[in-house]
DNA sequence: CCTGTTGCCGAAACCGGTTTCGGGGAAAAT
DNA sequence: ATTTTCCCCGAAACCGGTTTCGGCAACAGG
C-alpha cells in the first residue's frame, strides 16, 4: 500500500494530460492516487480529511507547482479572488502623484494573499455607479476599495445595500459616531494634524492663523475643520470665522482664498492649509503682494505632494503614507470578504510632519502685516 | 409553433433559476425554447446558425440583460477578456502624474470592448519576471501592456518568447530597423520633439545649445539625442560633444548637468531637456548662479508634467497625450489578443508643443554670459 | 458477537459556459 | 419517388474546479 503510494509519487513518466503546461486538479489527483475531490477538499481546509493525506496534497501540490485557477474556483464558488479600485478623474486631480505609490501597496498585499487587483475608472458619479454595477455583476472582483469618500457617499449606499464587501480609504458619514456606523475604512487622522498645525504656529508666536479648507463635498473637509478649530482651543485662541475659507482645492483657488485673507483689517500671519495644492498657490499669491513665505506669512500645507519639497521655500507640510494606506486597505478587504464583520475592520495613522522653511516666527504683527500690504 | 415561441417570450413567470440574480446562458436558453448550445453559438458568430435566430437570440439576451462571465467562459476558452498592466517603481519616479490619465485611456477603451483591466506592482527587473509569469500562469490576463519600454527589455524578451500578446508603450531594440522588429507599439515621437525644439531655439537666435538626455537603458534616450543632433543638422549649427550631458532623470540631476553645462568657457544660451523633471531641476541650478530664465538661458522640455505650468516662467515644453496613449494601446492589445498580426498594430503620434516663457532669444551671447558668470 | 459511531474518502452532481458530433428536415439533385 | 446535400439545431462531452452524498472500514460500546 505505501509502495503504491512512494511509487505513483515518484513516477515521472505519468501522462499529465496537460493543459497549456498548466498542472490541474485531475494531475495532481492522479499523481497521488486518489480522487480530485479529495484533492480539491484537502487544499480547502475541510475536516473530514486526514492530517496524513493534507500533508501529502499540500506537499505534492507544491512540488508540482499546482495552483488552482481562480476562475475555475469562481464559477463554482462565485468568487474571483480578486479586489477593484474604481478611480473617478475629476479636473480637480487629474493629475494624481500618489496613485502609484496606492496601486504599489494594494497590489503587494493582495498579491500576498495571492489575489489580484482590477481597476477601472468613471467620469462622473452616476458613471461611478454604473461602473460599480458592471464590476459586480460581471463577477470580476469580491470586493471593492473606495478612495476618496464623501461625507454621504452613493458608492458606500449602493454596495452596503446589494451587500457587496467594501472597504473606505476615509471615514463617511461625518457627524454619526463611529460606533453606529456599519462599515470599515482605513483614515489618515488629518483633524489632528490640523490641531498639531495650529499648536505649531502658536507656539512660534502666531496670534492670528488662517485656514484654508477644501470642498463640503468631502468628509475629510469636516474633519480638518474642526481639528483646526480645536488646535485654536488648545493654544487658547479666540476663533474668527473671517479666518477661514472653503473649497479650495487647487492652486489657484488657494491663491484666492489668500488674497483674501491678505485683504482682511487684521490679516493672518500663519496659514493652515487642509491640502497642499493651495498651499502652493498661497505662495503664488504672497509672491505677487511682496510677501515672503515664511517670513512675513508662514504656511502649512498638508498631503506630502512632490513639489512641496521643491517650492522655494520649502513647503511644510504631513506626509501621507499612501502605500501603507493601499497595503492596508487591501488586508482590510480580504479579510472582510473572507467573513470578519466590517465593523472590526477599522485602522487610523497619523501623518507625519515634515519641517521644511514655509514657517518660523511672524517678522510682523498681524497690525504690522496690514500696514505693510497698504503700502504696496 | 411560432405561437408557442411568442408564448415563451413574453412568459414572465418562468421559474428562472437565479445564480445570484444573474441570468444564466441557461435561463436564455428556457427563455427562447432552445437548447444552450445554439445560444451559445449564436452568440459567438457561428456560421451553422440562421441569421433569424441570431437575431431572436441577441434581443432576447439584451432584453434580459444577459451576458457571459468572462470566468466561465474562461474555463473552456482559456481567455478572461482582461488586460494586465505592470508597474515597476523604482526610486525615480515613484510619483507618476500621468498614470490616472494613462489608466483612464485604458480602462474606457478595454471596457468599451467588454475587457477589464487588472494592474500589478515589481519592485526590480527580477521581481517583474517573476509577477509577469504569475500572471501568466494563473491566466489572470490575456495580454500585456508594458510601459517605459527598454533598449533591451527582458520583459518582452520572455513574453515572446512565451507567446503571450503584448504591446509596449515606446519602441525597443533601438539601432533594428522596425521592418526587422516583431512587436506592436504605440509610441510619441519624442525625436520629432526634439529636433523642433532645436529648431525653434535657432530660430530665436540661439548658436550654442545644450542637452541634457536620460539613462542609456531607455530606449526613448537614444531617439531623443538622435532626434537633438538632427535638429543641429536642420539648423545648420555645428555639434558639440561637451554640449551634450547624459543620464539625468531627477530634479537635482538635471542641477548638476547644467551646474556643468554652464561652467563651460562657451556654455549654451539655450538648453533642451529629454524630460521635464532635470528642466525644472536647471531653474534651481539657474537660480543659484544668478542666471535667469528665459533671458539669460532659454529652457525647453518634454513630457509636460504639471510643474511646469507652475515654474516660474512658465516651462515651455512638449505635452504628451497620456490617455490617448492607454487608450490606443489597450485597443492594439485586444486586437491582437483577437489575431492580428503584431507587426500590423503600430501606431505614433506627436508631442504637442505648449509655448511658455522658459524660452526666447538670447539675451546674451555665449561669450558674455561666460564673463557674466565670470564675475559671481 | 453484534450494533452504532466516527473518521475518511470516492463517486457523482454541479457551476456556467464552449465545442464536438450527429441527426432531422427541407430543398436540390438524380 | 428516391437519394443526396445542406442548413440548422439539440444532445452530450468538456473545461477545472467545488460540494454533496453515501459508504466502507475501524473502533467503541453493549
Amino acid at each position: 500500500m505505501s509502495a503504491i503510494r512512494n511509487n505513483s509519487e515518484t513516477l515521472e513518466a505519468l501522462p499529465l494530460r496537460r493543459s497549456g503546461g498548466r498542472v490541474t486538479i485531475n494531475d495532481l489527483a492522479a499523481h497521488l492516487g486518489m480522487s480530485k475531490s479529495t484533492v480539491s477538499r484537502a487544499m480547502n481546509g475541510y475536516t473530514d480529511i486526514s492530517e496524513t493525506t493534507r500533508k501529502r496534497v499540500a506537499s505534492t501540490a507544491k512540488k508540482l507547482g499546482y495552483q488552482p485557477l481562480s476562475h475555475a474556483q469562481a464559477i463554482r464558488t462565485g468568487r474571483v479572488r480578486a479586489l477593484a479600485l474604481v478611480l473617478q478623474m475629476d479636473e480637480p486631480d487629474r493629475h494624481n502623484p500618489f496613485l502609484q505609490e496606492f496601486l504599489m501597496g494594494a497590489c503587494e498585499t493582495a498579491s500576498g494573499f495571492g489575489w489580484t487587483l482590477t481597476v477601472s475608472t468613471a467620469l462622473s458619479d452616476a458613471d461611478m455607479q454604473r461602473v460599480l454595477e458592471r464590476l459586480i455583476d460581471e463577477r470580476k472582483a469580491d470586493g471593492f476599495i473606495l478612495p476618496r469618500t464623501e461625507v454621504s457617499d452613493p458608492r458606500v449606499a449602493m454596495l452596503r445595500e446589494r451587500n457587496v464587501p467594501h472597504v473606505m480609504f476615509g471615514r463617511t458619514e461625518h457627524g454619526v459616531p463611529p460606533a453606529q456606523q456599519s462599515g470599515s475604512w482605513y483614515d489618515i487622522l488629518g483633524e489632528a494634524a490640523m490641531c498639531s498645525a495650529v499648536t505649531r504656529l502658536a507656539g512660534l508666536g502666531h496670534q492670528r492663523i488662517g485656514y484654508v479648507g477644501s470642498t463640503e463635498n468631502f468628509n475629510y473637509t469636516h474633519l480638518r475643520r474642526e481639528g483646526f478649530k480645536a488646535g485654536l482651543s488648545a493654544a487658547g485662541l479666540a476663533f474668527d470665522a473671517d479666518l477661514m475659507c472653503q473649497g479650495a482645492r487647487t492652486r489657484a483657488e488657494g491663491a484666492d482664498a489668500v488674497r483674501g485673507l491678505m485683504a482682511l483689517s487684521t490679516p493672518p500671519t500663519g496659514i493652515v492649509f487642509a491640502t497642499d495644492m493651495p498651499a502652493l498657490g498661497a505662495y503664488d499669491a504672497l509672491g505677487d503682494l511682496g510677501l515672503s513665505v515664511g517670513q512675513d506669512v508662514s504656511l502649512i500645507g498638508y498631503d506630502g505632494v512632490p513639489e512641496a519639497e521643491f517650492a522655494r521655500p520649502g513647503l511644510t507640510t504631513y506626509n501621507v503614507d499612501t502605500r501603507r494606506a493601499g497595503a492596508r486597505l487591501a488586508e482590510l478587504l480580504i479579510r472582510q470578504i473572507r467573513g470578519e464583520a466590517p465593523e472590526t475592520l477599522r485602522e487610523v495613522s497619523e501623518a507625519l510632519l515634515v519641517e521644511r522653511h514655509s514657517d518660523g516666527p511672524p517678522a510682523l504683527s498681524s497690525e504690522e502685516l496690514a500696514a505693510k500690504l497698504e503700502k504696496m
